[in-house]
DNA sequence: AAATTTAACGCAATCGATGGCGTAATTATC
DNA sequence: GATAATTACGCCATCGATTGCGTTAAATTT
């Protein structure tokens, strides 16, 4: 009826609670525990269905096996496919993880470290929203691994994982330069972040370097979204200097730039050249299928779980480092030479 | 340096375990604790940074706020919108999930179905491949609340979440029919798969209320891969016996299919209509928005959470029950009107 | 002043698993 | 035949929090 503990075991087979663990850990032998008690005590497990309470385990060894993930938002592909290689990696080694979606809301954000660290969570890969150490650093207090992702945050020790946006992005603007385009937007995310204002030197010592000037109504900073990307592709088309490339700062932006593009009656690659950030699976789907900057997502997950891995062993006492990982261009079919 | 307990505070204070618990559980009143024994404790909880061990509480209460959410491909939007509403509904209600991915593979699934059951989960969500009940029927000996999510399995008495893929896929095939459309293509998933049966079922349903005859190969089971819908969409349309429409039985299909049809130099709605089961982020974005049958996932997010909430009342014994929801026609523009 | 209430806590068992240390019993060695 | 070594376990503390049941001291009542 009631499910079955060490006890249970312990008492049916009439040996102590040790050596049913003992057995059940398959160390009966370091602990010279005869064959037959030990078969006994396997098949009353099997007949129990015994299954180890791990909430004990974890108690005891001061270990849940258990790593804390939190994103922004799991349904952007670029987090659900982050989560699946971290899963992936972490399953391999016995580790689980949970879940947190803040959903860009800082008070969940916040709710959730606690929670992770009421919890004991060997471990935590967190892309964050906040910018300033007041919460986070509650985590580097503890001593809980951390592998802070996709951000890079002022006067905080801690491992990073990056990609080289600006790298990546000047590769994607030199493509648009070397096919001949002079009249470049820049589509932005949020002017605040990071990352877009390194997307953003990308964008800018590419043109400088092609000795290109920047034109002011062609960088248009805003937010990371469908809305920003369709909006800012439709009215600089429709105005009477009108772009001939477009380079997008995310996943989001460049689909809301190509629909805009589109509903101008307008044709990509023909009419208009378009280079997005970020790879995604829809990018090879559309009509022409999108050039891109791809960001090594399943680097970036293995290199988030090396992270707090090897900060586990806690002799480890290497110092803090930022794991900056280049992006790929992957060049498909959504730009094309102009004269 | 090292984390404080309940202990800890109890030594400094001078006063016992319990006395601190109840304090830091906001019950002191209940036991008759003087405020001034409270605010030094709490004070004292502060400074030293005390967070409860939720494995401890565990053990105790029997109880790990935790649900375990097992889905076939993180990355498939339809699982990663249902878990986020599912994470978010939870969290409200102080739970956690864990997330499991099993990228199609049984051994995963069982593999995680067994450490979900030593973690002692509240709940389970889960969305299996195995059609068998050998696995999942441990979860029900146990006594742990379940939610099947879209799938049904032989047999198996349990709380099922589905939606009316047979009433579904007539509304969009019926509409296809409305519009003078003779030759529909299904495309559809795996020959094996349930709902792929019964989307089936549906187109069938339609065909014959409109006494029209199905067309064998306008008939193509396989898989619900972008894959499967480009290779159909590209030789049905290549082929002497050119079909009007196509209906795609998921997200992935759908997708394959557009992008076949464009490769045929044709467009999407003017020369070919298509709908497709599901509905997904960038299904507005393609340069025709597609009309799509709508899983309400929302809705059946909550039903699960809501499920095994309810289910965690061991006083509740109604029977197992099947929620069946309904799918909504989302018309956009991706069909349109023949002679 | 004696009896009763109430305030303010403490004790110890419990949840389930682990592991260091100890001990009896058997076997091997000289 | 005495001693040493090995086999085969058991005892009990521990991890951290909760909770039923007691217990003491102060306050109140009569």
């Amino acid at each position: 009826m009631t499910i079955a503990t060490l006890q249970t075991i312990a008492n049916i087979v009439k040996v102590s609670r040790s050596t049913v663990s003992r057995v059940l850990n398959n160390k009966w032998e370091d602990f010279g525990i005869s064959q037959a008690t030990a078969d006994k005590i396997i098949s009353k497990a099997k007949d129990l269905h015994y299954i180890k309470n791990e909430a004990a385990l974890s108690l005891r060894v001061k270990k849940t096996f258990t790593i804390g993930v939190i994103v922004k938002d799991i349904t952007n592909p670029f987090y659900s496919q982050l989560v699946k290689f971290v899963e992936s990696a972490l399953y391999t080694k016995g580790y689980n993880i949970i879940i947190c979606n803040t959903g860009y809301d800082l008070d969940k954000e916040n709710g959730h470290i606690n929670i992770l660290l009421s919890r004991r969570v060997d471990g935590i890969i967190l892309s964050p929203i906040q910018k300033s150490i007041e919460n986070i650093s509650i985590i580097k207090d503890r001593n809980v691994p951390l592998a802070l992702f996709d951000c890079k945050i002022d006067k905080f020790e801690a491992d990073y994982i990056l990609v080289d946006n600006k790298a990546g992005t000047m590769e994607a603007v030199n493509h648009l330069i070397s096919q001949g385009h002079k009249k470049i937007v820049y589509i932005g995310g949020n002017s605040s972040d990071l990352n877009n204002r390194l997307r953003y030197a990308g964008y800018k010592k590419a043109l400088s370097k092609a000795s290109l000037s920047i034109t002011e109504h062609y960088v248009i900073h805003g937010s990371y979204t469908f809305k920003h990307g369709y909006e800012t592709a439709t009215e600089l088309l429709r105005s009477n200097d009108a772009p001939t490339a477009f380079f997008a700062a995310n996943n989001r932006i460049v689909l809301g730039a190509c629909k805009g593009i589109m509903d101008c009656g307008l044709q990509i690659p023909e009419d208009v050249s378009i280079v997005g950030f970020d790879d995604f699976e829809t990018a090879t789907m559309l009509p022409s299928p999108l050039t891109v900057i791809r960001q090594p997502l399943r680097d970036m997950a293995l290199n988030a779980v090396d992270i707090l891995l090897s900060r586990m062993d806690k002799t480890n006492n290497t110092p803090c480092m930022t794991r900056m990982l280049k992006t790929e261009f992957i060049l498909r079919n959504s730009t094309r030479k102009i004269n």
